[in-house]
DNA sequence: CGGTATCCACTTAGATACTG
DNA sequence: CAGTATCTAAGTGGATACCG
């Protein structure tokens, strides 16, 4: 992912773009690089981890059950699943208080800060946009 | 997702985490909204969409099957039914030209383009980050 | 060329029961 | 409390064949 191809896009359209980029992306990447990082970012991007990150960032340091509390509608085993997951890429780091009953306190690394920060403005772009696409859908529905 | 609990971080990890971001997330959210977009980022957090919204943000205009040789590994099922929702979402437009053979070309939106550029610092991320996973997943699974 | 339709192997994830 | 184990229903995606 370079520069994007702008020759079908009018310079407005560029410069709002530019607004949800902290950064330009670098120009000399690695091809093998590239391959490396797409598969990584397959791996992060799924529904889970996305709002475990979300609730670990707004939270700060949250237990399992109350994890689980906070992301609606997960079941005990996808959330040990990815949380797992996280664990192992670096993500969060798992705390275990060996007491009787056992506590498991949860918290973003700062691997898993940062890449929350970057996650971020994919969520500001939802805030902003989610009408557009809420009517793009109405359109392309109804349009037989 | 509001500001990060910074309770836990120090003042560099957290101005590390803000050279991710482009600007900070809004303050005042409605909790409603945020549901909706919690929703509608889970649908676009798949494999398949972010790997063509970033190749079409580096090609500019492909035809489908020039989409499809770029796009690594995808069948054509799954290239015509992600193409089509991310149609629906107003993110890609499609343009037929009805000859014969007949020709089909896609490129982004504006609105594709702007998310492209959000999740453009999620890339950036990914590219500086890959060794940290990766020596983090290593870690892991060698201490049994 | 750019799809759609059908079939099927495989994966996934929820529910449930059990444990240190 | 914080898991693990097992079973199963549902969903996903690849292969193949066919169509405008």
């Amino acid at each position: 992912m370079g520069k994007p191809n702008e020759s079908v896009f009018t310079p407005e359209e560029l410069s709002r773009a530019q607004s949800y980029k902290a950064r330009d992306y670098p120009k000399d990447v690695d091809p093998g690089v590239e391959d490396v990082v797409r598969g990584m970012l397959a791996g992060f991007a799924d529904k889970w981890t996305v709002v475990i990150l979300d609730t670990l960032w707004d939270e700060g340091t949250l237990r399992f059950s109350e994890l689980g509390r906070h992301v609606e509608g997960i079941s005990q085993k996808m959330l040990t699943q990815t949380l797992r997951r996280m664990e192992r890429d670096g993500l969060v780091i798992r705390t275990l208080y060996p007491s009787v009953p056992p506590k498991v306190e949860y918290r973003l690394s700062s691997l898993g800060l940062t890449l929350g920060a970057a996650f971020c403005n994919v969520w500001i772009w939802a805030v902003e946009n989610h009408k557009a696409v809420q009517a793009a859908r109405e359109e392309f529905d109804e349009k037989d």
